[in-house]
DNA sequence: GGGAACAAACGTCAATTTGA
DNA sequence: TCAAATTGACGTTTGTTCCC
């Protein structure tokens, strides 16, 4: 399989720009000289059912090899580079921040844990002890962070306990958050302190429904940016195994040329 | 300035894989 | 077995460059 062949991974860069799939092709290429054999005749059922299979993760691919092979970083579930916590604050990595019009931050982090800060000199990295937890399975009664999609204004709106709500600007790399009171009525698909188990009549259900697919929405959404940055990463992996193998092809084919020469002089 | 062409990034859906 | 994660495919949006 084509996954097989990459047994390592350098750092190289070079101008060419390949897709994923001429660079698969091109490292097959060039590193399997000594497999021709099998690709010649008819491939067997089972053989062409695995290549038609899915391919696996990007993340696996490159955990595996780095497993082989020292030196070849892993992908990690979240960039080092994202993680601006310092050391000597113990928390969880936040994964969304939002400041309030008071400027205190508030921090859900992964899990679901919130975290808020008062108002500091470093901003997020002023971020201190847990003040209120929602991480895990809400008890009974307890209070729900909802989530709407869109409201009026074409701005995305949390809403938190006291009458108060998260506002997501538009899209962007680095989008922002404001809490504030709402400024219309609860949009339609939204219910305040809504648990699964209180939702009875059909309109509250229908809204349990729509809410859990703006959940997934979202979640699909953040779960394509981050596929796309491991192919771009896989990509660039592949990049620089086809510039090392070109350079050893060229050195092996040089060595060779200069072993023909040795062993048939000339009879002049 | 503004319109066309192009590339990159994005959001969504659906099929598939993964892991508990 | 099933929910969650992953990723290919496709259409849309956004940014950049070139030409008029």
């Amino acid at each position: 399989m084509w996954w097989h062949q990459h047994n390592l991974c350098f750092r190289h860069p070079i101008e060419e720009d390949y897709s994923s799939e001429d660079l698969e092709q091109k490292v097959a290429t060039i590193a399997e000289t000594d497999e021709s054999a099998e690709s010649e005749g008819v491939i067997d059922p089972h053989k062409r059912r695995e290549i038609l299979s899915r391919r696996p993760s990007y993340r696996k691919i490159l955990n595996e090899l780095s497993s082989d092979v020292p030196g070849i970083p892993k992908i990690e579930e979240e960039k080092s580079e994202e993680e601006g916590t310092p050391p000597n604050i113990a928390m969880a990595v936040p994964t969304s921040i939002y400041q309030t019009s008071t400027g205190q931050y508030i921090a859900i982090a992964q899990g679901g844990a919130i975290q808020i800060s008062n108002p500091g000199s470093d901003g997020v990295q002023g971020l201190q002890a847990l003040a209120m937890t929602n991480s895990g399975a809400p008890p009974p009664g307890a209070t729900i962070v909802q989530y709407a999609a869109q409201s009026a204004d074409g701005t995305q709106q949390f809403f938190v306990p006291g009458s108060q709500v998260v506002v997501q600007a538009a899209t962007g790399d680095m989008p922002t958050y404001q809490i504030r009171a709402p400024t219309t009525a609860l949009p339609q698909g939204v219910v305040m302190a809504a648990s699964p188990g209180s939702l009875h009549s059909p309109q509250q259900l229908a809204e349990e429904a729509t809410r859990k697919r703006e959940l997934r929405l979202m979640k699909n959404r953040e779960a394509a940016k981050e596929c796309r940055r491991r192919k771009k990463e896989y990509v660039k992996c592949l990049e620089s195994r086809v510039a090392v193998l070109e350079v050893q092809n060229k050195k092996l084919i040089e060595e060779l040329e200069t072993l023909k020469d040795i062993c048939s002089p000339k009879t002049d």
